[in-house]
Parts: C-alpha cells; structure tokens; sequence
DNA sequence: GTCTATAACAGGATAGAC
DNA sequence: GTCTATCCTGTTATAGAC
C-alpha cells in the first residue's frame, strides 16, 4: 500500500481489519491506523462504518468474478475427470492462498442473513457471482442458461463450503472432496450428454 | 420457554438473541431481559460470554445431528433419483423451516474463521457432523468409511451452501438446484456401482 | 482534505445486598 | 441463587481548528 488516494487507502485497511476481526470488532480507529490516515477521516469519505463496508463488498464481488476469467477450455477437448480437476483447481487453491479473502465473505454471509440492508449487499453478490459462474459454465459445456444458472449454484456452494472446511481444518482432506467432486461432476456431465444423444 | 432452570433459560435466550442480532451485537443486557433473568445472573453461570456461547454451539451440533437420523432407506430399494430427493427433503428443508438455526451457524462459520478459541468450537462442530453424515451415508449406500466421510464433506457443504442462497434471497431456485443436487448425485452413485461391478 | 478532541453512549464483568 | 448498582473500557460520529 503506498500513498495512493487516501480514500483508497481507506477501503484497503477496511477490507484487511475486517477479514481479521469481523465486522463488529473492525473499528474505525484501527481501520484509520492501519491506513495511516486520522479517524476523523472516515467520516468524511464514508458517512458511516456500513456504507464503507459495502463498498469494501462491491470490490470483493469485482474481484471474485476476475479470479474466475482464466476458465476456459481449449476448444475440442472433452470434458473428462482430468479437465474438470483442472478447471476445479482455481477456484480450490483460493481458499489456501487467501484465506483472508475467504473469511470476508463469510463475515458477509453471516451479517446478510440478520441484516436487511446487508442481505441486499449479499443478494447482489451471489447473484452477480453465480451469473459469473454461469456463463463460464455455458462456454466450457455448452448447457443452455437456465441449467447453468442452476449448476452454478450448486458449484458456489460447493466451493464455499470445502473452503470453509478446509480454513476451519487445516487436516481436513481437501484433495480428496475436491477429488470426489471432480468424479461427480464428471459423471453427471456424461449422463447429460448421454440423455442429450438420445 | 416456560420456567425451567434458569440456566436453560439463559441458554435458550442466547441462541434466539445469537442468531438474530450476531456475536457482538448479542448483548448479555438483551439475552437477560430475553431469558427473564437478571444480567448479573449470567456472569453466575457462565464466567464470560464466550463460554455461554460455546454452550449454544455444542446444543446446536447435537440438534443437526439428531436432525439426521431419520435418514433410512427401507432395505431393499434401490438408489434412484426418486429415493435420493426423497432423503435430501430433510436438510432441505431446515433452512426454509428453521432459518433461525441455520443464521446461528453462519454466524459460528464466521467467528471460527477468525478467532482461534472459536475455530477450535467450529473444527468440532464441523466433524461431529461430517462423522453423523458419513454414518448415514455408509448405511444407505454401503460405501467405504473412508468414501463415505469424503462424501458427506462434500454433501454437508452443499446443504449449507444452497441454504444460504436460498435464506439470503427467497427468489433463489432452490428447488431446481436440489432437483440438479439429486441428478448428480444418482449419475455419480451409478457410476461407483459400474465400477464396483467391474 | 485532513487533523485533534470530545461528546454520547453501550458493552461485559464485578461487588455486594438479600 | 438471584438481584441491583456500578465501574471501566471501547465504540461511532461530530465539532471545529488548520
């Protein structure tokens, strides 16, 4: 973090103090030291502490959509427990390469499912996320739109919940769900494209 | 909540106030007046708020375990699609029942992911789960323990996923995503029969 | 824009009476 | 066991100087 915009500044400190130590704990006054800037400072830029927060969250959704840009399959190859491991292997590594990414969303599930205000933050982001996914999975199978909404979701909670196993339990056998998922994706795309030969 | 044991009383006050208004902003002020008791009271009981909390948690696990144990196939019948949408209809529908309790965990999913005492409370409640799951999933499919606690990781990440989605945004397509959770999971259970054959 | 200082309040935990 | 009263700390947001 150099001297960038202050207000940047701001919203890097906010996004590190509140992956640590959650939203309640997250004072502005350690969000304004690890900035570097005055408390006071906060309030000018942000009104209060939510509004801050949402944007941190805006930013994270941006940013989680980008991770997932790099899916895409060379044109030709079949889909086959190899390639799926592959595909899988992005989403997977995020959650052992940055676990503070992970743990901001999950403070962001657990505020979204008591807070009104929040739950729309996090209504946005899952859907903006999903629909994410989604037109990744279109490109890589070819399913129509409606189905892919539907795998998407189920792919995002997948992911989010082995990450969430695997931060909670470093001994948690990651490889080996990940391993299984890949299998199971793998034989349900066969079925899919069996029934589609029929 | 009639006037059982005070301390019950406490206990039950705190997962209401817990899973509506989150770790900080439950305030033992509100779990007293909830509980009908006074605040200095639960000091009495419960030396700090952390351990009171511990309490709610370990209920909450041994109440999603016990959630589970309806999960038996009638001998004999054979896995398909039907049968597995069937016993799915069970945590399926704890998040559109309970939301509450289901609130309740993503708040400890949130508090484990950052704070070492509560990770170690979440790693439990995490396992004591996975082991419940793998259990049932060893009796239905007569898979390996092994598999099988691969298995229910996958699975517990799943229900949890899909529920969040679904309590975060009452439009999400829950039934589809169960409906696609089921397909998979029946081409995935074929497939591991052709090869158990072979 | 940025800072310092402070107002206004709420939290958990404790002391001590009953 | 249970209550009331209080201490101490930490919080956000604002006021006002520079």
């Amino acid at each position: 973090m150099t001297d960038a915009d202050k207000r940047d500044r701001i919203i890097a400190a906010a996004y590190d103090v509140l992956s640590e130590k959650g939203y309640d704990k997250a004072s502005t006054k350690e969000i304004a030291n690890t900035a570097g800037v005055a408390q006071g400072l906060i309030n000018y830029y942000f009104p209060s502490k939510d509004l801050l927060f949402a944007e941190v969250f805006r930013r994270e959704t941006e940013k989680y959509c980008k991770s997932f840009d790099g899916l895409i399959v060379v044109d030709g190859k079949p889909l086959n427990i190899e390639s799926i491991s592959g595909l899988l292997e992005i989403p997977k590594s995020k959650a052992l390469e940055e676990p503070e990414w992970f743990r901001l969303r999950y403070e962001l599930f657990a505020i979204g499912l008591r807070n009104d205000a929040a739950r729309e933050t996090l209504k946005e982001m899952l859907d903006t996320k999903r629909k994410h996914i989604s037109s990744s999975l279109q490109s890589i199978t070819g399913l129509p739109p409606e189905q892919s909404d539907t795998f998407a979701s189920v792919l995002y909670a997948i992911i989010e919940g082995l990450g969430l196993q695997k931060v909670a339990d470093p001994t948690f056998r990651y490889d080996d769900a990940y391993g299984m998922l890949a299998e199971m994706l793998g034989a349900y795309y066969e079925q899919l494209i069996k029934k589609r030969e029929l």
